[in-house]
DNA sequence: AAACTATCCAACCGCCTATAA
DNA sequence: CTTATAGGCGGTTGGATAGTT
């Protein structure tokens, strides 16, 4: 009746029929009658499949088998330099749009990038939000002993909430500071593509100047304790990415 | 040599949207 | 107009493999 080693070796891959579909990796005959499917009806239509090819697969799964390994125009092999900065310039614009990114990436899928940019880039940026984060909490509770301070000493109570308005500004502007990059980056030269960057984010360094300006204006004035706070953005940038080409 | 850690990547899930019924 | 379904997307998982201690 059942092969207790199959089903062992199916249950931990998850590939035990759910509602009768097939689940988990896929095997070379199943690529076959998919690809079969897709030669004879085209793309899409995807729920046919099991029908017209005899895959016991959903739709969802055959459509995520051609578009990310089957096509036959997709580019098999390394990320290559270029197409990371590419990754990376996109991503400064786009956020996680992986789709949008793909799409300027010829026989890159959306999952493939996404992967890489996960594996590269992700942990760094993680690690530096979460500082980010610790710092904010960190700059609240120095600011309320602060605050505490000043009003023993009935100097100019802070505005809380205008600092705190202010750090929240900081990621408005980045976001805005991304249409900027789309101009730059239109060059042509590889070179100068890459200094284009390099010479936004050193702008959105002046942005973080003056947005400490900015604070020191509420009446904030204890500068070692901001730079520590929001040094950590701006770092995100230089030590999360490699923005800082070997030009 | 073994244990541990990091990276890679295929495939899944849930949510959302567009469109057909 | 509402509902059902397909397809698209981003986030997540977990096994395999490579690298390090």
């Amino acid at each position: 009746m059942f092969d207790l080693r199959t089903m062992v070796g199916h249950w931990s891959w998850g590939l035990m029929e759910d509602e009768g579909w097939r689940k988990g990796p896929w095997t070379a005959e199943e690529d076959r009658l998919l690809m079969e499917y897709v030669r004879i009806y085209g793309e899409g239509r995807w729920n046919s499949v099991a029908r017209l090819a005899g895959l016991k697969r959903n739709g969802k799964s055959c459509r995520l088998r051609w578009v990310n390994y089957l096509r036959p125009d997709l580019k098999r092999g390394q990320i290559t330099p270029h197409e990371e900065s590419i990754i990376l310039e996109l991503h400064a614009r786009w956020g996680n749009r992986w789709s949008t990114i793909a799409r300027s990436l010829p026989g890159r899928t959306d999952n493939e990038i996404k992967n890489y940019w996960r594996t590269h880039f992700k942990k760094k940026i993680k690690d530096n939000s979460d500082a980010n984060g610790k710092a904010k909490a960190r700059l609240l509770r120095r600011q309320q002993f602060h605050q505490q301070q000043l009003q023993q000493q009935q100097f100019n109570p802070m505005d809380m909430n205008k600092i705190m308005a202010l750090l929240e500004e900081r990621q408005d502007k980045n976001n805005n500071n991304n249409n900027k990059l789309e101009a730059l980056s239109s060059s042509v030269s590889e070179t100068e593509k890459k200094q284009n960057i390099t010479n936004f984010y050193s702008q959105t360094a002046e942005n973080e100047q003056s947005l400490i300006s900015e604070l020191n204006n509420t009446g904030f004035v204890v500068p070692e304790m901001l730079n520590e706070g929001l040094d950590v953005g701006w770092d995100m940038e230089l030590g999360g990415y490699p923005w800082q080409w070997q030009l």
